[in-house]
DNA sequence: GAAGTCTGG
DNA sequence: CTTC
DNA sequence: CCAG
């Protein structure tokens, strides 16, 4: 067979795999690293390629180019029948972790929280030295406890993180401590210290983050009774005094059984003002957890406009039903003015767009509405894509669970809606029949509600992720409003959250594989 | 040596 | 702490 | 400085 003929039906293989060839071929030339793969290609079984075809390297048939026949074919120019090291796979699966974390996916659940719960913890007691450069390493291992979490599979030896985006000498090295000893010493010493606990503990307390809880510290304060005996000390800050005051509930995790009831809650007060207002559970809850530490609602009004003012009339609502218990508003100076840096700022923009757009506060949720995983798996589960996917047109969904509380909670039902037990605010929480929980309220325009949908269910770090990835590969200012490219000044639009990850020329994320 | 998300109270 |  |  001419070597011409034989290059062209080789070439037309590659490109459309037929069952016509198997008399005339002689070699099937592939660049493939396994023959089972240049069959997989090919689309055909073992048995039905002809004895006589022998499947070669693209080695082979570049001797042959070059010396102008066709060459005997030899040991080296035969593909092997599989790839059998596992090495080699692991490392080609590593090798090709995007390096931006919005890129590739992050499940809740993983092959490697014994290593990213030591990442954390070095990241936590970083964050908590409260200076610059600590500040950058706790980002270090936080970006690091990110690439452990998209991983395939457990590690099971240095060699497979070697070349990893992100794991430097220091992460190699904890996680050489952790396959040798079970455990890094580094992180456990870590655990164990004491100004680390404290640390832990203070910072656990609603309005108390590293400066103020290592100034307690100082002062040789180690427990929350501690705090609480100390009258002297926050006093002034009222959010402070709010969050001691409740923190053994603020610090009993949100079930999602009780985002649900307070979605319920929120949902009914908003249908007597307007039906047409709508909201969607996000934060952690939206990601897939079952627990977090407090409930994010995102509400917004199909006709542009009409959400202004909605926080206010929702807040005095709840407010008379007695369930409010502390509360900062938030406005919004959101214009495009903002992202042209041709702002500015003070009493005029405020003024003019006289609104709040968030609220950040503790309600009164009673405790019935904390059930456990509530019944069987099946519904829950239910219940979880309901909640999972109301949101992807919320415009169209408008009930996550309608029937939720009115069984569970008869008060629920009634047109005047009362708080759990109106009298008494600080009992303490074996006397009352409410919990207080950490709430945010966020209020968004129509037009801007997919961006605001992205921001708010996060997480954190994947809205960093995003946010830098925006700015450096694409000369763009991501922030929860909006996508505004700085080159050609002007905004880009969003019908869904889809289009959202289309303007960011990413591939899209489901909320449960953004958990970075 | 620089950069690491962005915004409001 | 890690990358560029 | 703290919050999301
Ligand atoms: N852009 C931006 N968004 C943030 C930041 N921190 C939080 N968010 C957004 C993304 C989060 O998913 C969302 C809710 O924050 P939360 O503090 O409630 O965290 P999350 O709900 O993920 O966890 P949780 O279950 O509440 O413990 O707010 C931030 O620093 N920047
Ligand atoms: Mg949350
Ligand atoms: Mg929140």
């Amino acid at each position: 067979m001419p070597l011409e003929t034989h290059d062209f039906r080789a070439t037309e293989f590659c490109n459309m795999p037929g069952d016509d060839y198997c008399d005339k071929v002689t070699h099937v030339v592939s660049a493939c690293d396994s023959r089972d793969q240049v069959l997989q290609f090919l689309n055909v079984e073992v048995e039905s390629l002809s004895k006589n075809v022998i499947i070669v390297t693209t080695e082979w048939l570049s001797e042959c180019l070059k010396s102008g026949k066709i060459v005997p074919v030899e040991k080296q120019h035969y593909i092997p029948w599989t790839v059998i090291p596992a090495k080699t796979t692991v490392n080609e699966r590593t090798e090709n972790i995007p390096i931006y974390e919005c890129q590739r996916e992050t499940p809740l659940q993983h092959h490697n929280e014994h290593i990213t719960h030591a990442l954390e913890i070095l990241a936590k007691e970083a964050d908590f030295r409260n200076d610059d450069i600590n500040y950058s390493r706790a980002l270090a291992f936080r970006r690091a406890a990110c690439v452990f979490k998209c991983l395939p599979s457990r590690v099971e030896g240095v060699q497979e993180i070697q070349s990893l985006h992100n794991i430097g000498s220091h992460v190699k090295r904890i996680v050489e401590d952790i396959l040798d000893n079970g455990y890094s010493s580094e992180a456990e010493k870590t655990e164990n210290n004491d100004w680390f606990k404290t640390m832990m503990t203070f910072t656990g307390v609603f309005g108390v983050g590293p400066a103020i809880a290592d100034k307690w510290y100082r002062l040789g304060l180690r427990t929350i009774e501690d705090l609480k005996i100390e009258q002297t000390l926050p006093n002034k800050d009222e959010r402070i005094s709010t969050g001691l005051t409740f923190h053994d509930d603020l610090t009993l995790p949100v079930l999602r059984s009780e985002a649900e009831a307070l979605a319920d809650l929120i949902r009914c007060e908003l249908d007597t003002i307007d039906p047409q207002y709508q909201l969607v559970v996000t934060g952690g809850f939206r990601r897939g957890k079952d627990c977090g530490h407090d409930v994010d609602i995102l509400l917004t009004h199909p006709v542009e406009g009409k959400e202004k003012g909605i926080l206010e009339d929702l807040l005095h609502r709840l407010d008379r039903q007695g369930r409010l218990i502390y509360g900062k508003r938030e406005q919004s100076t959101w214009n495009d003015g903002v992202l042209q840096g041709e702002n500015i700022k003070g009493q005029y923009l405020k003024s003019t767009l006289d609104h709040f757009e968030k609220w950040i506060g503790i309600m009164k949720l009673d405790k019935k509405c904390r059930q456990c995983c509530l019944n069987y798996g099946l519904n829950s589960n239910e219940k979880q894509q309901e909640l999972l996917h109301s949101s992807l047109d919320m415009k169209k969904v408008s009930h996550l669970r309608p029937d939720t509380m009115s069984h569970m909670d008869p008060k629920n039902n009634s047109t005047k809606r009362k708080c759990p037990s109106s009298s008494s605010e600080d009992r303490g929480t074996n006397d009352r029949t409410w919990y207080a929980r950490r709430v945010d309220l966020i209020v968004t325009p129509t037009s801007q509600f997919y961006y605001a949908l992205v921001g708010w269910t996060g997480s954190k770090h994947f809205n960093r992720s995003l946010r830098l990835y925006a700015q450096k590969e694409l000369h763009m200012k991501l922030t929860s409003h909006a996508l505004y490219d700085t080159t050609k000044k002007h905004l880009i639009p969003a019908n869904s959250e889809q289009e959202v990850f289309k303007n960011l020329h990413l591939r899209y994320l489901e909320p449960v594989e953004r958990n970075c």
